[in-house]
DNA sequence: AATTGTAAGCGCTTACAATT
DNA sequence: AATTGTAAGCGCTTACAATT
């Protein structure tokens, strides 16, 4: 069906080997030959059969990014910062998503597709050290998120803890003292939201205020229902918080939606912080305040590590990079309702 | 690096033909061949290479899914269930977005990645249907969206004049005239929104009321800044509408936030109606009644067309498929407060 | 007739040879 | 020395041949 080289080769009477100089930029073809190539390839339409490429460079072009989920709009706003900083580097982002189950993070950072991707970028949940010690698989791995390893792997992640006393300090100063923390997660002693949690710890007790484990609320998965549900079970057990630290944004927008329902005021009665900011934290009724992660860095360093590991050459140390955030006062911790700027994007359907 | 079918025939002993009869279930092999060839895959680790599979076959595995914006949230869920859905026919996706920029919807439905991926599932937001008449490429494309053409491609899209017809049904039964459009298109003939700007002009004429144009305002992208923006305006204009209906939930969620800012009070002062049932909607502190597409069925049926394109055989004509659709009455316009389920999701970063 | 082997070829890149 | 050609091979599938 397509056109090969050989066609062109025939069509410009030269051999193939000459038409793959030109498509390659080989340096020394004569202008003259080039032309007739050229002239050749545009005849034909001929356009490069990337799959023998790769089963003759070993390469395909293409790397995978997996996330939990991509109905959680920080891993899908993430996905799109990869994809741009992938095209850069000539790269194919094949987009996977984990549901958060550990038997899919397995399969995804094993033998998965293994010939068919280059490398993968990870955000993993339940993945365990053991795990990625007993990984078989040689192709670059970068790992994302908050979980941290020690395993040879590069990793790219915010100071989670310094980012969530940040986020308790900024309540601590308003004056808050009983502030909670929701979406740690069930049973688990190296959990997902350990750093954070540790975070919230740390904070309080430097501000000479005793952690309450009452107001740690467990959650069993990180979406808007979870925090709605963490919230009404926090406001059941009789618990009087005066702030909370939701384990990222999603949890904390659930959390307002049943503030709002009981008739609690957000943030008089209860102050609200959460994590990710994710372009919705900016556009409801009250907007929240939330630790930013700078999202493009976070892609942008994820794509350069993998792509250098890919370039070979002098095999480095792996890497903890650790890119920067802030805190975005907004009202539901008293900030000011500041009009978000209308932005041009183009995210119609 | 790897090992091949050679290295398994060489240890087992036997050719490559006969390893390959194992690895793709030949049938007729006797038990004790397929027994010690086994072995020497299980002992030597043996993976088929897909990429050779692939050039030898003609097909990759992979399908594309290409959106305007994954930082939409109507389109990353849509992302998750076409990823799943392909999973079920072992198809791997390969997620882009394309910024909503004409040229690069082109891209990607022209030459682009011709020979990495089998086939194309495109949403269009600027794609002319002389584009797609003009189109080279041979291997199938499925079209989603809005947006309908007159072009021999399959087309899964729910009916959208009706869809917006029930919307603004809905707001006419509650007693409102005066209802606005958000986010038509500046500027343009056959724009995006016209089936949507179709129905609420055909459902105001056949309730007697004369549409006014001075109510539609044109947004330039279809997020929750222009929501915001367009209300804005339309409140800047002096017009004094009784209710909204928006292209798509992130445009009546931004308008949303400006009535907050505004004092204006939803539903009692104005009602609200989105489109696409966005998660986001049900959360809010006020929940959005929005047009809820059947978004598993958008994608089960995408990708069915796609894989059946891909299997040949009998060659069909391309069809028009109309996934169902809902109205969700929520408290934006008058519904009531209901409280959403916690959903056991497992969205964290 | 049932089972296994041989050899070509998918479209490309690259080491090396050959030509000017 | 600069430029172009020959031939092998990446790892697989498949038509056909060969064997039992």
């Amino acid at each position: 069906m397509g056109v090969s080289l050989k066609d062109v080769a025939q069509r410009a009477g030269v051999s193939i080997k000459t038409v793959s100089n030109v498509v390659n930029n080989y340096p020394h073809v004569t202008p003259q030959m080039r032309a007739k190539v050229q002239r050749a390839i545009d005849e034909l339409g001929y356009r490069p059969n990337l799959t023998a490429r790769h089963l003759r460079k070993g390469r395909t072009g293409i790397i995978a990014f997996a996330v939990p989920e991509l109905g959680n709009p920080y891993f899908a706003e993430l996905a799109g910062a990869v994809i741009d900083a992938a095209a850069q580097h000539d790269y194919t982002v094949l987009v996977d998503h984990t549901a958060g189950l550990r038997e899919r993070e397995l399969l995804v950072c094993q033998e998965f597709r293994s010939h068919v991707i280059d490398g993968l970028i990870l955000s993993p949940i339940h993945l365990e050290n053991d795990d990625l010690l007993a990984r078989q698989e040689t192709s670059p791995l970068v790992l994302l998120g908050e979980r941290e390893y020690e395993a040879p792997y590069d990793q790219i992640a915010i100071d989670n803890v310094a980012a969530a006393r940040s986020a308790v300090r900024h309540l601590l100063d308003l004056g808050r003292r009983r502030i909670a923390f929701l979406g740690s997660r069930t049973g688990r002693e190296r959990q997902p939201a350990h750093l954070r949690l540790r975070g919230w710890r740390e904070e309080l007790t430097a501000a000479g205020v005793a952690p309450d484990e009452n107001l740690v609320v467990a959650t069993d998965g990180y979406g808007r229902g979870d925090g709605a549900a963490a919230m009404a079970e926090l406001l059941g057990r009789g618990a009087r918080p005066d702030a909370v630290f939701a384990y990222n944004d999603l949890i904390a927008l659930g959390a307002m939606r049943t503030l709002a329902e009981r008739g609690l005021r957000v943030p008089e009665d209860i102050a609200v912080v959460g994590f990710d900011d994710i372009e919705e934290s900016r556009y409801g009724a009250i907007g929240l305040t939330t630790v930013q992660p700078d999202k493009q860095a976070i892609a942008r360093h994820a794509v350069d590590r993998l792509v250098a590991r890919l370039a070979g050459g002098t095999v480095t140390e792996p890497r903890r990079i650790r890119p920067g955030y802030r805190l975005a006062v907004r009202e539901s911790t008293g900030g000011a309702h500041t009009v978000a700027p209308p932005r041009g994007g183009a995210d119609a359907d």
